[in-house]
DNA sequence: CCCTGCGTCCTCTCTCAGAGAACACAAATC
DNA sequence: GATTTGTGTTCTCTGAGAGAGGACGCAGGG
């Protein structure tokens, strides 16, 4: 009666058990009081759901420590290197690795955000390495932008609203006007850059690639620090070597399909 | 009354929750009906939770069909980064690789099975890449016989009785008393190989690593097709590789901590 | 040696997970 | 272009089980 709120649109058990895992995750490992006063739980509730995360392997619990398991590494693995476009994506960003002798990724969009889903050469010249599968809010580097060039113009705008272009440094771009003139820049010149926007002192240069089968679009970037890349350079040369990757990239796809 | 089976040990949602993503890993994308069907659930209990999960990003809809999201990534690869242990033996494994120019790559132990936690230079040679996060039964190869001749007997009993030591190729070792007598072996002379008992015609060779502080063991080891490798090479500059990598990197990690 | 913290295990109750059927929409079929 | 048969989605209703609260056992430290 009163009102009808009696069945939600899903399923709560499963979300307090992604609370407890996402606390884990940033916590790195956790008690069971810890936890259930940040999820704000029973003890109970959150041991008895920690005790199936762990029959599952999603957690293992270290002497009354609880943190987050290999399961997760097996399956975000798996979607990587399953995926037909990831797979093609890797030899490329290897290449490019090589080649520009700079850390190379390839990032992948998931609504909103930004995913690192590979990096190569992570260890020189970047004071700490990229972490697998790091997220951004998808305007803060070359990579996003790139891919939100690519994007269509109502998308665009969905994310815009929905994240508020907040800012991770102070060049991070917020002003949703400046945004959608640069993405036409890049438009016209395949190619984005970026220079200390979602980290300090740090220098992007990155290009779409389209899949030709899904609508998936990606980024495959340069990266390092600003002083390291000559700036002349980054316009020329590297621009051409990240555009030629992904054209190269975006070729190869096609066959492979 | 009848039976008092009222509470379970465990969350049965979750459970549903996990059945349904290791379902979605193993098809690579899967619709509604198709689900309901596999994990034996009515299609609108299965559509709830993928909903959920597709809130928190765990899965993507992609027009009816359904797939694990990038969100599992993130995860997965921030265990890999955050924890200590695999970022020492990042360095090591690329380092290995170079100098011996071959597939290297860093194992943990999950319980009753080996997970590839690192894996460099797997272009080369092998038929297929291996997948990060890839599992298998820890005895069927030799990173995973590294790390059980470093666990005590009983827990090496443990995993023999629960996985009943299964067969991955002709070549697997299956009978336990073998087993034990190679653990043995390897526990004096400091490495493991094994030739073609994960995959036909691929020969590895490992050495353990053990973690200080925690108790985890692990195990680094160089993997290539066995015509590759010239057997002479494989029990002297080989083993000495791997055990010199293994060495260098318990020694490191006792100065990161 | 008690005391305070933890992780774990009860038990009871009211909520919400799950079944089942109806609905909307598409792509094949005739 | 009407019909059939699939799909994904949405509804409603009910009894299983999620979650609260408290008891228990065990550690470490005053």
């Amino acid at each position: 009666m009163t009102d009808n709120t009696g069945a939600s649109e899903f399923v709560k058990s499963d979300q307090t058990m992604f609370s407890i895992i996402e606390c884990i995750h940033q916590e790195d490992e956790m008690g069971v009081t810890e936890l259930a006063d940040a999820v704000d739980f029973s003890k109970s509730a959150v041991h008895k759901h920690l005790k199936t995360l762990e029959e599952h392997g999603y957690v293992v619990n270290n002497g009354g420590r609880y943190q987050l398991g290999l399961k997760l590494l097996t399956l975000g693995g798996h979607i990587r290197d399953r995926n037909a476009f990831c797979r093609c994506a890797r030899s490329t960003v290897e290449d490019l690795a090589e080649e520009s002798n700079q850390m190379a990724s390839f990032i992948l969009r998931d609504r909103t955000h930004g995913v690192f889903v590979f990096i190569e050469n992570d260890r020189y010249g970047l004071r700490k390495p990229v972490p697998l599968g790091n997220r951004y809010v998808i305007h803060q580097n070359a990579a996003g932008k790139a891919i939100l060039a690519e994007l269509p113009d109502e998308t665009v705008a969905d994310i815009i609203e929905e994240t508020n272009l907040p800012a991770e440094t102070d060049n991070t771009i917020t002003d949703a006007a400046e945004l959608r003139t640069e993405l036409e820049e890049i438009r016209e010149q395949r190619y984005a850059t970026s220079t200390g926007e979602r980290i300090e002192d740090i220098q992007s240069i990155a290009a779409a690639v389209k899949s030709p089968d899904s609508d998936q679009i990606g980024a495959i970037s340069i990266t390092g620090p600003a002083d390291h890349l000559s700036q002349d350079t980054v316009h020329t040369e590297c621009a051409e070597l990240v555009r030629e990757a992904a054209n190269e990239l975006e070729l190869r796809m096609r066959y492979v399909e």
